[in-house]
DNA sequence: GTCTATATCGGGATAGAC
DNA sequence: GTCTATCCCGATATAGAC
């Protein structure tokens, strides 16, 4: 018997999973090492420890939830499906990965637009070639004509982004005007997972009667 | 000769400018008393002086970014215009108001989702009632028939909020994927200000061949 | 690996001279 | 109203015992 009990992760773990909630909650500025310590229930110089500095923590925090996101949510955009398909496909699939990390969306902007230095390169090297094929695809798209409203790739992108990710981000201003608590969003985003996949694609290529 | 000099601002306005700039840029947490004087090139013992304490300075200027963009926004929310007429206007100015100022809507929403507690409350009273007879008329249109694929009025809003609010939050990351500069983001945001009105108002509400 | 104690520094805030 | 000097706390980080 080795103790591997589920709850019994290690120190490592239970600082990156504390680190994680805190920062993303909180942002780098305002993340506090001692909360990090308090909720992974471990001592504070533990974190310098394992991870050196606060810097380096976040660091790996940062990374690692993108990288835990990232592939699962473009992965399909780099398959050789056509595009009304694959707009399709990842609406259902972002909203279905961000639904169990729903302050991803948030950290990751916040920290991009308050200290864009510190993650941007990063940023940069894992997302914009990853997404590439999609824009291109998009682009070859637009210039065969099949876009409503002949919009633009970029256009075109930034509105199907807008839609799945900005439920997320706004949250907070959601749950005010609408007043609702945070059980009722899950149904609000679970509402969108039905709807939303059919309604891009719509709002976004000409509909056969269009042709 | 009275010095009315456009550039001689008072201390306070100085002051004031400066502190927007920052908090707009860095959110409260990242924010630093020395970076706000530096910028208004006074001593930093003047911000005491003046607002008493950071907390203070910083509730200045988020109630007065959020008033100063506000009224603008919504006040013809509350008129009497058909929604169709409504949403095109809404659209359009809110795109022109947030083009002066590009950096509230990302301000506004990182302070709500990192420190709701210090500014929801102003928030709530101010925006979440202004906006209610909007919400009302978008019901009424919903319980009609009137709207696209029959999506509850919430989903309608949020779409709306989406279109119009996230290419600001997310610019870096639209610099980032299609690689462009600060005057290209400026024509991006003139070009949404073209086609957006309408785009919006086709993707809500049924079209007379719907009917 | 884990703890206590402490160093070090930065930042918000105040006192007091002018 | 404006400046300098300083206080004081909180936060990151390190030293060193166990």
């Amino acid at each position: 018997m080795t103790e591997i009990e589920p709850e019994e992760s290690s120190t490592e773990e239970k600082i990156f999973e504390a680190a994680k909630d805190v920062f993303h909650r909180k942002g780098f500025d305002g993340a506090r090492m001692q909360e990090i310590a308090d909720k992974a229930k471990i001592n504070k110089s533990m974190l310098h420890y394992y991870y050196r500095s606060k810097d380096k923590l976040f660091e790996k925090v940062y990374q690692l939830s993108l990288m835990r996101a990232l592939p699962q949510i473009v992965s399909l955009l780099n398959k050789d499906l056509p595009l009304e398909e694959k707009i399709r496909e990842f609406v259902r699939e972002y909203l279905s990965v961000i639904k169990k990390n729903p302050e991803i969306p948030s950290f990751i902007i916040r920290e991009l637009n308050t200290n864009p230095s510190r993650i941007q390169e990063f940023f940069r090297a894992q997302v914009a070639k990853r997404v590439q094929p999609f824009i291109d695809q998009v682009s070859e798209a637009s210039e065969a004509g099949k876009i409503k409203d002949d919009l633009p790739p970029e256009q075109v992108i930034i509105n199907i982004m807008s839609l799945v990710i900005f439920p997320f981000i706004g949250k907070p201003i959601l749950q005010i005007l609408f007043n609702i608590d945070d059980s009722a969003f899950d149904d609000f985003v679970d509402q969108r997972l039905e709807y939303l996949p059919d309604f891009v694609v719509e709002m976004t290529l000409k509909s056969d009667s269009d042709l």
